[in-house]
RNA sequence: GGCACGGUAGCCAAGUGGUAAGGCCGGGCUCUGCAAAAGCCCUAUGCGUCGGUUCGAUUCCGACCCGUGCCUCCA
């Protein structure tokens, strides 16, 4: 099965493929680790891992890299706030960024570099540019790149510089402009400013830090080597993030840096975008509070095609919530195991059976969308199918498992056993009453004793053999 | 001002030159004391507006309206 994908730098469709036929090498902007991401981030993050998980479910193995930011304005100004070194405040981020990835079920990258732990690299591509006349060391101390000596500038974005307003939206601050030749240029190296505290490196420019955009194509290159498949980040990373990245490497190298380039789109949060002033830049730690579950998140972030801005609402994850449920379901039925979440085996070539349109919509510019309608179209048919002929489980099931693979779903029991933990003794003695007047047929007590514990706040659900208790949604 | 993207049912969201996937919600039914669950069925003569091309347009073209993103360190 091909993979194909849009790619930014052409606006068309194009195989998805590695080019030394064994391993698809891609590089994700990763997050500034300042603070919790929110889910306009995990949107990114999570079709990244669509993406991955698409390119293995079909048998293309991946070396996938995400790079932590934790250098920067941002981070060294929270840090003093917080009154702790930046190593310290970052690394916290840091592990609540990993742990919320792990909660979305997103594959960990086979690498994670840090800006701070690859400052060599960094020094050592900036020198390239300076020896090459490609960067200078500003007034200011600053050593910036210059774009015009690299012709190709714009390529990505389809941003010519004439066309530019300055400081358009208002967010560049003055002091941004000293020392520059150009208003153009970007940093490559950030001379130390006393604010900066002690947060220092020594380069061959004096003491200073990376500029934000060096680190990607240092690290990129780094682990993935000078030319590679893959590079993806969210939509206002294409200018001018990527596009200096681009200028940084084929400028140093001479080659083309990554060939392909796919980005995401921003969410929007009941019909506005997203920002600290509306309230509405969400957590993970916020989707728990209302009640709901990191892989019902997760379907909602997939659930429409990336490059399409995607509206989160509350009423779409109760959506999602009764979709996973179907799937489990039916999961279920096929098998009770829980299912296998491992990676596909890597040399045979997947089956997916009666699921491949399925498949199919995905490995087509990761139209998640179709997919998942042709997933709900599928079920009713392989259920049926399985009646006139049981013999076909064992490959439904497995077919089943593998685009479960690339969506990403665990389909695991959606209530935590520490949900039920804390439940009144009162509520509870009024449920085994209830209980008690319901075998002996006593419908009325029963029935007065649900109304009772309606009123405390407790629904109560019959099943085969027992009830459950859960707390009323609010 | 430049570049790009979008407007499809109550909500979310695919898609196609021949007449609209899927999910949620809602409604009806079946089944169980009731409730829930589960299963079955129903729900856009319509795809922003107006023109044009065509046997036929939601799909192609043009204009317009509305919304969104980016335009130098925001995923």
């Amino acid at each position: 099965m091909d993979f194909l994908l849009q790619n930014t730098l052409s606006g068309h469709k194009e195989k998805v493929f590695p080019a030394d036929g064994q391993t698809l090498r891609f590089y994700c902007c990763g997050p500034t680790v300042y603070g919790p991401a929110h889910i306009g981030n995990f949107r990114t993050f999570t079709i990244q891992d669509l993406f991955r998980r698409t390119a293995e479910a079909i048998g293309i193995r991946t070396c996938h890299v995400r790079n932590l930011t934790d250098v920067d304005d941002k981070t060294i100004r929270e840090s003093q706030k917080a009154g702790l070194s930046l190593k310290a405040f970052t690394d916290q981020w840091t592990r609540r960024f990993e742990d919320d990835c792990k909660s979305l079920n997103l594959l960990e990258p086979h690498h994670s570099p840090s800006a701070v732990s690859h400052i060599p690299q960094q020094i050592e591509l900036i020198q390239r540019l300076v020896d090459k006349g490609l960067a200078y060391k500003g007034q200011d101390g600053s050593v910036y790149f210059r774009i015009s000596a690299f012709p190709a500038y714009g390529k990505l974005s389809g941003l010519c510089r004439e066309g530019l307003v300055c400081n358009a939206d208002g967010r560049l601050h003055s002091e941004d402009e000293y020392g520059k030749e150009d208003y153009s240029d970007f940093a490559l190296w950030k001379a130390w400013k006393d604010e900066d505290g002690p947060n220092r490196w020594e380069s061959p420019w004096g003491p200073g830090r990376p500029g934000w955009h060096i680190e990607c194509s240092a690290m990129s290159m780094h682990y993935l080597g000078e030319s590679y498949d893959v590079h993806s980040g969210g939509v206002d990373l294409v200018f001018p993030h990527h596009e200096n990245e681009i200028a940084q490497s084929e400028g140093a190298t001479g080659k083309p840096f990554a060939r392909h380039w796919f980005h995401p789109t921003h969410l929007r949060v009941e019909g506005q975008k997203m920002s600290k002033s509306l309230g509405n830049l969400y957590t993970l730690e916020d989707i728990r509070a209302r009640g709901f579950s990191p892989e019902e998140l997760r379907y909602v972030l997939i659930s429409g095609h990336f490059r399409q801005p995607l509206n989160f609402t509350w009423d779409s994850l109760h959506a999602a919530r009764s979709a996973l449920q179907r799937l489990h379901k039916f999961r279920s039925k096929l098998s009770p195991a829980t299912p296998v979440v491992g990676q596909p085996a890597g040399s045979s070539i997947p089956e997916f059976g009666v699921w491949e349109p399925v498949m199919a919509s995905l490995a087509d510019d990761l139209n998640a969308a179709q997919a998942l309608g042709r997933l709900f179209t599928l079920i009713p048919q392989a259920e049926s199918a399985l009646v006139s002929d049981p013999s076909g489980r064992e490959s439904i099931l497995a077919g089943f498992d593998r685009v479960m693979y690339a969506f990403g779903f665990r389909l695991e029991a959606e209530t935590a056993p520490e949900g039920q933990l804390d439940i009144p003794a009162d509520i509870l003695a009024l449920a085994e009453a209830r209980w008690q007047a319901k075998q002996s047929r006593d419908w009325a007590k029963a029935d007065a004793l649900r109304l009772d514990l309606s009123s405390r706040g407790w629904v109560v659900k019959d099943t085969k053999d027992g009830y459950s208790l859960s707390p009323v949604a609010v």
